[in-house]
DNA sequence: AAGGCACATTGATTATGATCAACGAAACTT
DNA sequence: AAGTTTCGTTGATCATAATCAATGTGCCTT
């Protein structure tokens, strides 16, 4: 991995010059060159929540990247039970390379901002550029080892532990640079409660009672439903049993 | 990915000569002297069940390639709760580029023949080898589908959704060449009652009655405890709400 | 052959979270 | 302002799987 530090915005295609993407994410890893090809390619989109990025048994003909707002994945049972799979943020890359159609649903969870450019540019771009696809197997290897800390989760925790899991992946990911200090942690849950109880294995009902148990005993505090304060982070980690 | 069948058995490492991970696993996408090279280091072993191939919080020395038997990958609360995250088949790849520690336990489930080679000597592999790196991106993904396909089993399904959904991943996976017929079909379990319920997010009594439960209405058969034979894989594919 | 151990099964009871149901609050529409 | 819809909370009851306990089976060791 090359330091692109020294070259100059100018250098750079107008779009890509303020990019999250090109600084954490996949762009970061594209010479200026590739960069301006792909951008030609690319349109920034915002989707309201629950608009579809792309769905299970279906082709994939576009990937994205998260600008702004949180991505969820999911998979539903043929009798409706389901179950999600994934929670991204930006500036992570959305798509499944080397596969003609998708095994999940990728669905905006809040406002999204993403930037989207065709399958086959992408492909025939990592083709090319061995910096690219080390970019994205560094990616999927970081997503396999959450997924795979999630399955701890559903399969060994408690309701209590899940929701503390919840609040405590949220509080960590949503904003990362407000946290590393010792101050009261504060942020809009991404998610409705249906949704959580969809990432969490569990009910509603069971949710609610949880929420409403961790802010009577001031773990947190809630205002309006979506509003979270968390007090003290290392307390709600333990409750999350990590 | 180029075609090997080409390349003459003579041209090859003695001990690559006829191995499966050579044919679909990582090794196949190396040219005759990097796999040469790689040979030089490489150690065939024979575990037991229960050896470790790497643990949790250490540093992982070495990768390997699975010749035969089913290694299981765990993670464990401290409080000593498990779960298994992961089991691999031959000719899969074992490790974790690009990260110093291990996040997992990996460990053999059944008796195991695998190809190690010191992490530093593939590491350099990799730089050299798009192709190589290629090939373990693939890998990794597939991975990461089957791990959100069995987050869906571990947060929505039945206990007895559960047990057939364990079932039928070992019917297939096991012994993938015999599949495809409609006869029956007859295998080991690679793991104990124990290892089961750890991997379904179940206790040992559950899966011990919901296996006694598939074999009273005569799904399976079960000898000696491990011996299963499967009469009806769609059957069975039902039951597990695949 | 007797004893010990690991692994699995089966039964009785309990607890956790699901289900069913009612209600509350906020944001719409009209 | 009244009605409707969506989202969330709370309570009562039920069902599923966990827990506790006893027993069975095969395989060691001695």
């Amino acid at each position: 991995m090359s330091n692109r530090q020294d070259i100059h915005n100018s250098d750079l295609p107008i779009v890509c010059r303020s990019c999250e993407a090109r600084h954490r994410g996949i762009c970061g890893s594209l010479e200026p060159d590739q960069l301006l090809q792909l951008s030609k390619h690319t349109t920034r989109r915002t989707l309201e929540p629950g608009s579809t990025l792309f769905s299970d048994a279906s082709e994939i003909k576009n990937f994205s990247n998260i600008l702004s707002g949180v991505v969820k994945l999911t998979k539903t049972l043929s009798d409706g039970r389901q179950q999600i799979v994934g929670l991204q943020f930006a500036p992570d890359f959305i798509g499944r390379p080397f596969k003609f159609e998708s095994a999940i649903d990728a669905e905006a969870a809040t406002d999204l901002t993403v930037c989207s450019f065709p399958k086959n540019v992408l492909d025939k771009l990592i083709n090319d550029s061995p910096a690219l696809e080390h970019q994205i197997l560094k990616q999927t290897l970081t997503e396999l080892d959450e997924a795979r800390q999630w399955m701890v989760t559903l399969g060994r925790k408690t309701a209590a532990e899940k929701v503390a899991s919840f609040l405590w992946l949220i509080a960590t990911h949503i904003n990362p640079e407000a946290l590393d200090s010792n101050k009261p942690l504060s942020f809009d849950l991404p998610l409705t409660r249906a949704n959580i109880a969809d990432f969490l294995g569990l009910t509603i009902e069971t949710v609610s009672r949880q929420m409403t148990k961790l802010r009577k005993e001031n773990v947190i505090a809630i205002e309006n439903n979506r509003h979270v304060t968390v007090h003290d982070l290392n307390r709600l980690e333990r409750r999350a049993c990590l």
